[in-house]
DNA sequence: GCCCAGGTGGGTA
DNA sequence: TACCCACATGGG
């Protein structure tokens, strides 16, 4: 198995080449980035994110002293902008009241443990959480899309019903617990299926086999 | 106009 | 546990 995930990583990233995840130019943009584009478009978040940077509040103080109307409004097109500014909300007053708003301080703990704590907080679900991880804090765990489930499921190594923490250990289980491997591996698969999955290629070209998606034969 | 996007939490059976 | 639903904007 660990030789199968090896080879379609290999096969991924001779195709699209190194994507060097995530894009954001800070740790705290990744994990703001992480909470606004929960089943949203990047596209969309990237025009929140600018308009967070604009408005000179994308750091933890900043985020921290807004009034969240006025982040709600910022964040508008991300989509979900109620929900969303209380997320960033929750997870600002829990660094500041834990770590003292320093990601430095929060990222010094044993990141399993903060794994666990992370989930705590309202609106960090997995997804969010292991991006955070691994992404802002360069943690060795991998992160688990609809985009992985999706197609490892139609590469008929995963099942249909598997969940989010089986997924997660299909990959930590079979592959060394290395940083940049979790970093492209995740980074390729959303590369891979926005373009195949959604039909914007011909499966002719497609570097997995037949199969990894809904357009191939 | 319709479908869906790099999810998550709350409610119900 | 296993579904079902709300949350919302913008691009194809």
């Amino acid at each position: 198995m660990g030789q199968q995930l090896l080879d379609i990583f290999e096969r991924l990233l001779a195709h699209y080449g190194p994507l060097s995840w995530w894009p954001a130019e800070t740790p705290f943009e990744v994990c703001v980035g992480a909470i606004l584009t929960q089943n949203t478009a990047w596209t969309n978040v990237e025009k929140a994110v600018r308009a967070l940077k604009q408005a000179n509040v994308l750091d933890p103080a900043g985020l921290r002293d807004i009034g969240q109307e006025r982040l709600a409004q910022l964040i508008r097109p991300a989509g979900y902008f109620n929900v969303k500014s209380q997320r960033l909300k929750d997870f600002i007053g829990w660094l500041q009241a834990k770590f003292d708003g320093s990601l430095e301080q929060m990222f010094a703990n044993d990141w399993q443990g903060l794994r666990n704590e992370l989930l705590e907080v309202r609106g960090i679900g997995p997804e969010t959480c292991d991006a955070i991880l691994l992404y802002a804090g360069q943690k060795p765990t991998f992160v688990v899309d609809a985009y992985t489930r999706r197609l490892f499921n139609r590469l008929g190594l995963l099942s249909i019903n598997s969940g989010y923490e089986e997924t997660r250990a299909l990959f930590m289980e079979n592959l060394p617990a290395d940083v940049p491997l979790y970093n492209e591996y995740h980074a390729l698969i959303v590369e891979h299926c926005k373009q195949f999955c959604r039909k914007k290629a011909s499966c002719g070209e497609c570097p997995l086999a037949a199969g990894c998606c809904h357009a191939c034969p």
